[in-house]
RNA sequence: GGUCCCAUCGUCUAGCGGUUAGGACACCGGCCUUUCACGUCGGUAACAGGGGUUCAAGUCCCCUUGGGAUCACCA
């Protein structure tokens, strides 16, 4: 009956990085596990900054990560007047008062205050204001308890106590009537039944602030879980400055979406020794508690890894698809060409991503390529003529034309020249390819078929003998 | 500066009083091999420092040091 209810309550003012997706993935999974619901906010109370590109290109991360919401996505924009109305409660219950300060006068007395070697708080000037000023602008403030402890037990750090006297009267509606974050948040998840707000670690400072308002609302605190941050490879906040920080970009760099949520999932949890994770043994195995209390720096090589683990295993109809795209940014026609999906499985071992995979499957459907000019040298030279002719002879007759059936024919004409495959196969890839890496030259050709193999040999014997 | 948080290989981490301190990425070697990869076998590499508590401390406590977060009419 008590169902868990989680939330990702991302602002709009960029797209969904790492971090963000990361906090979003451990709601998600914690939802998904207890059978919860999961609930889309987007906190857009900074109308300024916020804006709608940001909600989409955050939704599309979401999307492509596989982390579907139940509720939502909310807008806070769009609960201003719910925001004014518990303002004016807790106004009408003397638990919040206005304040007349200016902000200049306030970051003033900031300043003053901070030179003096003191804490920058707010001094309460307005705090026994009882009657109204009329025509003065006013922003409404919280009345925050100036004693006592205010303590919390975060499921990932513990308890944590703030002395009161150490916060002030943060403002919960400014001058021109909006609501501020703390305000809209506690708000939020007040009504709507947040039970646990897993959220990044920067927010704990906020905590205590916020639990007193979820007190004054009489609205029952929820569980805290504060994740510690990503960091880039110089142990500072991750930023652009460390490679791409938006996971939209990882997908556009060939990282497939499974890689990410394992790679992201691992980064501050763990379970024992394991590594590889489907989202499906995410879901029974996550728990909150495993989440580890200290920063972690962000390793694109082990990123790279699992990301070429997951091609490796991948399905080649589903890779196929995936890789379209990118054949076709490099103007690839793959209707002119060997089947997609077989391409996909003669490269799945030695991509990492699919740019890489698109990069390797280039050759398959360009037949006019020029040769490496190091490998044509190399290589194609007159004495490899009798090779081709014999590869020429043997494939033309095979019979089934089958990557088994190459290898064999290629067994065969080593045999009868007294040859070994390391003579044999490197010209015959570099007239396949173009040049000196390639899937096995057996799996190449069956791909390729007969006649596009033999027409490729037919070329390289022809490039022999005009620069003979 | 105040408050709060953090601290095991280069990195992600296991460890929850007694371990030869384990795994993974990366790195370095061997093997496999038609190239490149993959795979496989092996190797280098860590408990920040100091005090306690205890028969016993990476594990518990305190201090130091070093990182970080936060102190808005931003979220």
């Amino acid at each position: 009956m008590s169902e868990v209810r989680l939330r990702f309550a991302p602002s709009p003012t960029g797209y969904l990085h790492v971090g963000g997706a990361r906090t979003a993935l451990f709601n998600w999974l914690l939802a998904r596990k207890e059978n919860g619901k999961f609930i889309l906010r987007i906190e857009d109370t900074d109308v300024a900054r916020s804006t709608q590109e940001s909600v989409d290109a955050i939704l599309e991360g979401m999307r492509w990560l596989g982390l579907d919401w139940d509720e939502g996505p909310f807008y806070q924009s769009e609960r201003f007047p719910l925001y004014k109305e518990f303002a004016a409660r807790l106004l009408a219950e003397g638990k919040a008062y206005r304040c007349y300060c200016s902000a200049e006068e306030l970051e003033a007395k900031r300043e003053q205050a901070l030179k003096e070697g003191g804490k920058p708080k707010y001094d309460g000037t307005c705090r026994g204001l009882t009657g109204e000023i009329p025509g003065k602008p006013y922003v409404v403030r919280f009345k925050a308890p100036h004693e006592g402890v205010t303590s919390f037990d975060d499921l990932v750090k513990g308890t944590i106590s703030f002395a009161n006297s150490e916060l002030d009267d943060l403002i919960i509606q400014r001058s021109d009537g909006t609501p501020t974050y703390n305000f809209t948040v506690v708000i939020d998840d007040a009504t709507m039944g947040v039970t646990t707000v897993i959220r990044g670690d920067d927010h704990v400072n906020n905590t205590p602030r916020q639990i007193l308002l979820y007190q004054a609302l009489g609205s029952p605190v929820p569980k805290f879980a504060h994740v510690p941050m990503i960091l880039g490879a110089d142990k500072t906040r991750l930023s652009k400055r460390h490679g791409a920080t938006s996971v939209m970009a990882y997908r556009d760099m060939g990282f497939l979406p499974e890689a990410m949520v394992n790679y992201l999932v691992r980064l501050g949890w763990s379970h024992g020794d394991e590594e590889i994770f489907s989202l499906r043994e995410l879901i029974d195995k996550f728990t909150i508690e495993a989440v580890g209390r200290s920063a972690g720096v962000f390793n694109p090589d082990k990123l790279l890894w699992l990301n070429a683990h997951y091609i490796k295993t991948g399905d080649p109809q589903r890779l196929a698809a995936l890789l379209l795209p990118f054949l076709q940014e490099r103007g690839v026609d793959v209707g002119q060409g060997p089947e997609l999906a077989d391409v996909v499985r003669t490269l799945q071992e030695r991509a990492r991503t699919m740019l890489e995979m698109a990069d390797g499957a280039l050759f398959y459907y360009r037949r006019a390529f020029d040769y490496d000019p190091q490998a044509a040298e190399k290589f194609l030279k007159p004495e490899v003529v009798p090779l081709f002719e014999a590869v020429r002879e043997r494939l033309g007759r095979l019979d089934p034309f089958s990557g088994e059936g190459v290898e064999a024919a290629f067994k065969e004409i080593c045999a009868e020249q007294g040859i070994k495959m390391g003579q044999l196969g490197p010209p015959v890839r570099v007239a396949l390819c173009g040049g000196t890496t390639s899937p096995s030259i057996f799996e190449v050709i069956a791909v390729l078929g007969r006649e596009d193999a033999l027409q490729r040999i037919a070329r390289a014997l022809a490039f022999i003998k005009a620069h003979s």
